[in-house]
DNA sequence: TCAGGCGTCACCCGAAAGTATGATTTTGCA
DNA sequence: TGCAAAATCATACTTTCGGGTGACGCCTGA
């Protein structure tokens, strides 16, 4: 980011300058004011593209990462140890493989699952999974 | 894309004209070379940011849509009707709500999950739903 | 200090999901 | 036309889920 906006800067500066000591030296007699416009529109565009393309490329990857999942996790009072549990059931995980993963009771892991679907308002583990990822919450 | 383009075209166009009219007219005499270019290479600059932006945003929206999705369905030998059922389970919709929406028994519809978790090579509805969403089977 | 949230666990029960097997009809293709 | 795959349904059985209820210890904030 600060990068793209060095370079550019950069570019800017010495591209101006070129171009307006070829136009007082050479370049000046023998083209046309259009053209001279023309190419430093041309090049600014294409300068303007490169910057634009590097900083949606930015923050296309700086952005993917979750926002509103903490704001939305709070939100709906989901505790670690249930979103833990969501994660896992979001991988496609049987409630028995879940406990045995953190180390507690099918009991423990099926009341955070019942916590879950009330907090989430749904009423099997496939729509939990459903809504968790569209809400950002997993994933 | 094309009426991005077009719009680019004729903002271009406009400038330049614009721009030259005044120069001739008025500001040469009062603006330096330096502040004419500058302005040039502003507006360029943001034009190009401008088409920059609209051009990404559209190659955004048109790649997304599948391509791995036959083939990996055709690989698999997963038929219309199995598919359809795996869309509505990933829905997070129960086997009566399914058997309901295709107006077929129960039973028919535990039939076409048990081949897709043959198919799939899982045992469970969510890990059949997460496979095939990796394998870009649905949605 | 006490209420309340969290994490843990248990038991019960009914519903849903999944397995196994077999049968019939439909359909596409050779 | 005939066969194989697909689609349909059934019956029976096992396993997993999910709901309801209650309980216990721990920690935190009022």
């Amino acid at each position: 980011m600060k990068k793209t906006i060095l370079i550019y800067g950069l570019s800017l500066a010495v591209l101006v300058f070129l171009l307006e000591y070829f136009e007082y030296r050479y370049f000046v007699h023998e083209l046309s004011t259009e053209v001279f416009v023309f190419f430093i529109a041309l090049i600014f565009t294409g300068l303007g593209l490169w910057a634009g393309k590097k900083l949606t490329n930015q923050t296309k990857i700086e952005s993917p990462p979750f926002e509103q999942n903490e704001k939305a996790i709070r939100y709906l009072k989901i505790s670690e140890r249930e979103l833990e549990v969501l994660e896992l059931v979001a991988q496609g995980l049987s409630n028995k493989q879940i406990s045995d993963k953190l180390f507690v009771s099918v009991n423990t892991t099926k009341t955070h699952l019942s916590h879950l679907y009330e907090k989430l308002d749904v009423k099997r583990r496939t729509q939990a999974v459903e809504k968790a990822k569209s809400l950002n919450l997993i994933e």
